[in-house]
Parts: C-alpha cells; structure tokens; sequence
DNA sequence: GTTTTTGGTTGCAATATGAAACCGTATACT
DNA sequence: AGTATACGGTTTCATATTGCAACCAAAAAC
C-alpha cells in the first residue's frame, strides 16, 4: 500500500515509482505490450480483483500511460491502450523480465520469450553502454548528484561500489 | 499492498516483481546504489517509517538482493549491501530513471544524473539492441509464448501493437 | 559515567487490497 | 422480438500493510 506519495521527491527514480511502482501497474502494462486490451483481458489473465483493476487502470490513465480508445473491432465498448509514454516503459519491462529470467526464473522456465521480431532471436540483454555502444561492466556506471540538489550524508564515491 | 504472492506465477515479470514490486523496494536499492549502507542511510534519505524499512530490508535479504556485512569502518554495526543479484538489478534502475527523467521529471530537473563513470558523461539510454548493438525501435520488440506456456485468450500477435 | 545515536520493536490508526454480491448496458441466442 | 448471458464496472466488508509515535537496549560520543 502507499500512504505516501513519491511525486514531491525530486529523484526521477522515486517519480516514475509514483505511477508504476503500484503492486499492478506494471502487470497491467506488460499484458498490454502483449496485445491486451479489454477489461476482462487483464482480470482474467492477472487475477487481479475488478476494483483494484479498475484502480489502476484509472491511474494509468491519469498518469498518461494508457487511454481509453474506441474498440478497434467496431463494438461499442472502450478498450485501453498505452500511449507513447507508456509504451516507452518497455525497457524497464524488458529488464526486470530479464533479470527474472536470470535470478527468479520458474522451475518450468519463463513463460515468455522477448524477441526481436523480425528474426523471431530471443532479445540480447538490455544493458548499460557507452557512448560507442559498448556494453559496460556496472562497476563503470556512475551516479552523481545534480546541481542543486541536495548533497547525501553519505560518502557517495567509494572507490569500487561494486 | 500485496496480499496475493507473485512468485506461483511462471512469468519472469512477476517474479521480479515478487521480489522488488513492493513500493519501497526499487528506491532503497537505488540508495544502495548510489552508497547508503546503514539502516539511517535509508530512513533518512528516503523517510521512510522504520518498521517498514526493517520489513523491506528483512525481504531483501530474504530475496538474496541484499545481504548484512560487519561495518566497513570498524564500528560493530552490520551494514546492508548488494548481493551480485541485487547489482544486476542496475538495469531496471536506470531505465526507470531515464523513463522518469524524459517523462515526469520534477521541474527543478532530475536530482541524480546516471553517468558513464570514467567520463562523466550521461549515460546513454538504456534501449533494446539487434544481435549487432543497433538501437531498435520498439514496434520490432516481439514477445513470443514459450513452449508449453498457457496460451493467451486474446489475440497475442497483432501486426503492430505499438 | 552520563548523554546521544543507532537500530530496531511494539501498538494503534489510516489506507489499500481481495472477494463476493450486485447492477445497468450491450451482445448473443433462439 | 424476447430472453439469457457477458461485460464493465461499483459497493460492501473482512483482511493486510503502511505510517506514526512511543519505547528500548546496546553502542558511541562526550
């Protein structure tokens, strides 16, 4: 549950949190990557009860995430689709199915395989590169305070965080 | 709040989640990242009631993404580091700050800036690449069942979902 | 040796979730 | 056309989590 909010914090991290970091919402998104787009799409896929499904659908679209559309297939209800914000979660999808796939992987394997369309290869893993496109060992990857924002009490460049 | 488990779920997405959906979870990781180590570290940083950063850390450790070490320093305290597992979340991390920083970012600007460590630069996004490291375009993300995986009610392959 | 800090634990009140029942409208069936 | 069923919710109630504040023992600081 959140009682607290995240959108004050000024860390990116903590904002984007505050519109996806709900126990659903990226279930939801995920199903709808993967061509959901009815109400009963995603309650009878996750399980989820209708009224925290409809909760979170009201988020995601309050957050941008999704939109209500008209069905595509001519029937008078409305069916929820991402827009291009929500779309653009798709990385943060693929890393955490990733690292799933790695680290907490089901017994009976991952049910779903990311791909490159066009080859139908499993999806080489998304990681952090250099400006030339080399991936990098995450010992490399830095992280530094901002201009004016406030400095941790915390040393906050040990020599080898890793 | 999470009263339903993930993890009988097959999919690698839930799994994660299972582990680090939880609201405070992907925030103290980041703290990790960037240095905190001792339990005020968090609680001071992120203002998060102790009670629950005690449960969210206990998970952690239960989850195998952080573990309890002597204190660096001499001091008798134990501290709270990454395990690899944990660091190999660095991806999910850094992909939702870029999708924060482009999407909702505070109007001061982002407090934290990824950087490529040896040159300061900022990072380059974190994005799906082809066998050959070219950036893709997400519409060429595919998500394929697996063998023996249940098959979706709706139609899963649609010509172009983005 | 006393005070303060640290790292918690223990209630208690507030809030979110899950389950099941219910309901109006839209489809499907005959 | 008329009835049955599916769909997309809303409402109510029991339960689970979180936040807050108070409290506490051990370690550190003075």
């Amino acid at each position: 549950m959140k009682t607290k909010s995240f959108s004050d914090m000024q860390c990116s991290i903590a904002r984007a949190l505050d519109h996806v970091g709900s126990w659903w919402s990226l279930l939801i998104i995920r199903d709808a990557m993967m061509g959901a787009r009815r109400f009963k799409h995603f309650q009878e896929n996750l399980g989820i009860a209708k009224n925290t499904l409809t909760s979170r659908l009201t988020d995601l679209i309050e957050g941008g995430i999704m939109e209500k559309v008209p069905a595509s297939d001519g029937y008078a209800h409305e069916e929820y689709v991402l827009t291009e914000r929500g779309r653009e979660l798709a990385p943060v999808i693929i890393a955490l199915a990733q690292w799933g796939d790695k680290w907490v992987a089901h017994e009976k394997g991952p049910s779903t395989v990311i791909t490159v369309r066009e080859s139908g290869e499993k999806l080489p893993r998304i990681w952090p590169r250099r400006e030339d496109g080399e991936p990098m060992a995450l010992k490399d990857v830095g992280m530094r305070r901002a201009n004016g924002a406030p400095q941790k009490i915390w040393h906050e460049e040990k020599e080898d965080p890793s």
